[in-house]
DNA sequence: ATAATTAAGGACAATAATATCCTTTAATAT
DNA sequence: ATATTAAAGGATATTATTGTCCTTAATTAT
């Protein structure tokens, strides 16, 4: 579904918004323990983030990366359309490049309905939904 | 979701179930014109296929590929464990290993519903439903 | 029996996705 | 100003997936 980047990325934005109370930047180091995941990786992953505008970052001692109050209220598709692209909501389920209601492949009504129960998810679901019970200890990272 | 390879062995298995009706059986070169893909990567998936007893195949001079009666009103999920496995409808969204009820992602209960409603559907959907569609011109296998 | 046909299957190649490294750039603190 | 810190970003390496080729084995028709 998504890919493993872009799982990454999601709860990589999930742990600054739950920085962001404290008002502290996050460095790579420090979110790449946290979501236990390789430091490379999440540089360039959080760079992208960034490129897109979806988290901000700031160079040099001090620095870091931070979600604004703005950007946390942004549903967790902001995050999924910078790493995997807007497509990912439109595909066919069989892979057909022009499928469409006018020339359907044989599962597109029902596949059309799974896609977009989980196109609503990721659209209904804010960063800082998804924070909350993490910081609660009621939802996890990592395991 | 599925993988590339998956999504061309359903095509090619409604292939074979549009051709039951017939009797006759059909060649690698033959699955691979009408689906639309390479077929040496037709031949290879279609050996899998047999493997796991989803499809059947006959060397040899009228020999082929062909499905059985009681094989063609098995749910598409049969294909789909045989190529992707069966943990495909187990896996956590954001790709944690032991994601469950008491040790939940964020968006553990959510993507259930979404990974729910997918595998329902591919365990609703026999192949024979799948093909009829294909058979009336309703719908198609490539484009 | 022999030749022809077709799938089986092992080995390898190409591509795409991930992961890693290293140099550069910007910012801060002293 | 200088040294230090941290992200930016280009280049490369690794891994996984997908695609290709070629030889072998089985079956049928003559």
């Amino acid at each position: 579904m998504l890919s493993l980047t872009c799982k990454t990325a999601i709860k990589a934005v999930i742990y600054l918004a739950a920085k962001f109370d404290s008002g502290e930047k996050a460095g790579i180091k420090e979110i790449a323990e946290f979501i236990d995941a390789s430091e490379h990786t999440v540089g360039k992953m959080l760079q992208s983030l960034v490129k897109e505008k979806v988290i901000n970052s700031a160079k040099g001692p001090t620095g870091g990366f931070y979600i604004t109050a703005r950007q946390k209220t942004q549903p967790i598709v902001t995050i999924i359309e910078a790493i995997d692209g807007k497509d990912i909501f439109k595909q066919c389920g069989l892979g057909l490049s022009k499928c469409a209601s006018t020339h359907p492949c044989p599962i597109h009504d029902e596949y059309k309905g799974v896609r977009n129960l989980f196109e609503k998810m990721c659209r209904n679901n804010t960063m800082s939904d998804l924070c909350e019970p993490v910081n609660n200890g009621l939802a996890y990272l990592i395991g």
